[in-house]
DNA sequence: CATAAACCTTTACGTAACGTCAATGTCAAT
DNA sequence: ATTGACATTGACGTTACGTAAAGGTTTATG
């Protein structure tokens, strides 16, 4: 199937102009033109326009996206389960947003009251999120097919079953951890019990089990930006305090 | 409390410049400028400022979002609910776009196919939602309160329905997979039929559809006995027969 | 066959919501 | 007393398009 502009524009719900622009920036080139200067486009530009469709309904800016779309090191199934993995992000912290309007409510009936932070939770996520689409390419680029491959090999070697109770863990691990972080304190029995989630969730996934590459690996939480903003996601400081729990479980010094 | 530029800023996750703009455009005044020019915030705009971001996370543009809350009839309450319609609505469509993915995951690996067409579902909605940013402001203030009793009597109304939609479903797979199980062929179309309207009850309640987590479920269902003794209440072994329909549906090796 | 409607083209200026200097003033703490 | 972190007001820059102008092409219709 081939498309025109307007065509392809309406096929997509974006405005022919925009097309046009990202024919110019180089981002979404018209597969040919035709003799009276129509800009043709095919099935590839098709499937490459959803990808970019997806990459900005994440908010990331069209430079970011030009760069990883134009790479030959792109692939797009990957791709596509990356966007997954950002959606349902995305979707959990609309559900705090959710939960923030639910308790707004309840405090202007009077049923409850928030903290002026509280009255925020959910948006500040959006600074992350930027961070993300701004550094996420590089750290891609400089850590991706390494860790990507790692990870497969590891998924190919595990039962089913085992990835079931590794998924269970982890999520127990966050909850565990959002709770504790509430505690203020690394060294209570909440964020004890998620640095021992950790320990078995590390043993899951390494065969075996070492104080010191526990440590190590919650130290990598606070170094590496990946990690960071993986823990950090709905409470800046949870990787640090992940981290600082961990070293008293394993009687590390802080 | 009271607050400067940088304080409100930090914890409503902006920067201050955008507070300074605020400021300019009139949307969000500080309660009063001290002696040295400094812009202070109290409680008000703090509010103000939640609402405003409220307004911006669905995409409204701040001119009218200027129009809405500057309004003497505007009241906070209401906008909250309204708030909170809104999010849900995206969360639905967000949902959509997570079906979207999922589908074109399974389109690169073969195991479907998708129109062009389909290939956008759920960013056409972005169009829909710019125009109600649009038109909406203007159409709260004639219609206002009608608009949202009936938006809220839809919301009951959904909710009802796609209970009863699950139940129905719920009851379409127990009858289906009796009559499958009787031809004893897990690959059949009764069979197979049963699993997908299975996919669309797990659909409902998760919001959103992996074919690890369906095959997940099912093995639990032989799993867990509290499953297997309700899928086995009438006829033992309908948990297994349900499981390896939907390892087959889903493409997983048994 | 003409002609209007509905496309397409490039060029170019406009806009929203800030980001980012620059130049300058204020405040708290060492 | 000075340093560093804050504040102020301009003012220009940026992104991702919208919008209009001036014109060529295609297709449907009288």
């Amino acid at each position: 199937m081939e498309y025109t502009v307007h065509k392809l524009a309406r096929l997509a719900g974006v405005s022919s102009r925009t097309l046009r622009y990202y024919d110019e920036i180089g981002i979404l080139k018209p597969a040919r033109i035709n003799s009276s200067g129509y800009r043709i486009y095919s099935q590839a530009e098709v499937d490459l326009l959803q990808q970019i469709m997806f990459y900005r309904e994440l908010g990331m800016d069209l430079n970011n996206v030009k760069s990883i779309v134009t790479s030959p090191s792109f692939d797009p199934t990957q791709a596509l389960l990356e966007h997954k993995r950002r959606l349902l992000e995305r979707r959990t912290q609309l559900d705090v947003l959710i939960a923030n309007v639910d308790r707004s409510i309840a405090a202007t009936e009077g049923r409850c009251t928030m903290t002026d932070k509280e009255k925020f939770e959910g948006f500040v996520q959006q600074m992350i999120d930027e961070n993300e689409a701004k550094y996420g390419a590089e750290a891609r680029q400089k850590y991706g097919d390494e860790a990507v491959d790692q990870s497969n090999a590891r998924l190919k070697g595990m039962t089913k079953e085992q990835h079931d109770e590794s998924a269970r863990l982890a999520n127990e691990i966050e909850t565990t951890l959002a709770l504790a972080f509430e505690t203020g304190d690394p060294a209570g029995p909440l964020a004890q019990k998620a640095a021992d989630l950790h320990r078995q969730w590390l043993t899951f996934w390494w065969g075996s089990y070492s104080k010191e590459g526990h440590a190590g690996v919650a130290q990598m939480y606070v170094d590496d930006e990946r990690f960071t903003a993986y823990y950090d996601k709905r409470q800046p400081g949870t990787a640090r305090f992940l981290r600082d729990a961990i070293f008293i479980y394993t009687g590390q010094k802080a």
